[in-house]
DNA sequence: TGTAACTTTCAAAACCTTCTGAAAGATTTT
DNA sequence: AAAATCTTTCAGAAGGTTTTGAAAGTTACA
């Protein structure tokens, strides 16, 4: 396979696996052609690798540059904006999962709060209890392994985690 | 509030966050439903709970059992088919893990695996080969570390976890 | 076997998200 | 200050997914 083939299929593959991951398609792949490339692409060249409209590349490269995955690189003497990717492959999965953490459990965790103070005593009452305070425990423990698991380096916790398994 | 209402919101705060999970609206209000009912109910239950066409409840119902999430409990003497959820968070979760490893982690590493056989010595290649080895690497400790997980007590695991990071 | 109760299928409609393209807004150069 | 270059905005178009509703398929019983 020639390189290019495997850089056409690994822009597709981060696209689909970001789509799986709450992140729309295009701006995975922006992510993707980012990362892989060695030089720092202006927005006209991702459209045109990409294939897709000024519109569409400046409002996914801004919301890679919300989510910190990409930062924008000044060169001297050049009028156009220059991006870059982080490359760090365990700073972006961080990233990931501090946003989407932020977008989906601390949310669904405070909604439990707000509708655990209900009493009554029919079974189905009890049973919906149950099953928010199941919810609740559950979902704040997730929360503070990931917390950890943020606030960590990746060598250490995998390391540490393998030992903590055998 | 009213227990009523906690069960609303309830179930509408299950089906936003299947969205996020990559389980369709419905079919996580549908699990929500069941996993708050004390008794099996019918499709015709759930249609009626949730407004929703039977079409679609029958569907969902399906994509559940075919999940694990639910299962048909029959009851002796009647004809209808009555279905139950699966109430323990800790095998709810596991299956949610399984199957989004199955369709997401998986054929990634195998696109991966098939993409890396180039040989070229540009920079962009270089760059190219690096992200994908990263990747690599990062997601198949990503499988080792859930295949764990999968296969653990919660209990157990976060306990262990909880000394682990001290 | 006929009929009633229930379940499944599927094409078309509704809905939601993303993308385009053109226009407006900036910023720099001449 | 006009022109050129680049960036942003946004309404409507396109594309994808989910839902409906009605018809077809099953099963159980009289």
């Amino acid at each position: 396979m020639e390189w290019q083939d495997g850089k056409k299929k690994f822009i597709q593959t981060w696209g689909t696996m970001g789509g799986d991951w709450g992140i729309n398609r295009t701006m995975a792949q922006v992510h993707a052609l980012l990362m892989i490339s060695p030089a720092a692409l202006t927005a006209k060249d991702i459209e045109g690798e990409l294939e897709i409209s000024s519109g569409n590349a400046n409002m996914n490269i801004r919301m890679l540059m919300d989510w910190g995955l990409v930062h924008k690189e000044l060169v001297p003497g050049d009028r156009k904006e220059y991006f870059v990717a982080e490359k760090d492959m365990w700073k972006v999965v961080r990233q990931i999962i501090i946003n989407r953490k932020k977008k989906e459990l601390e949310p669904m965790l405070k909604v439990l709060e707000d509708i655990s103070g209900f009493e009554e005593n029919c079974p189905e009452a009890e049973s919906l209890s149950k099953a928010i305070h199941d919810i609740k425990m559950f979902s704040s423990k997730a929360d503070n392994i990931l917390d950890v698991l943020v606030k960590s380096d990746s060598n250490w916790f995998v390391s540490k985690f393998m030992t903590m398994v055998k």
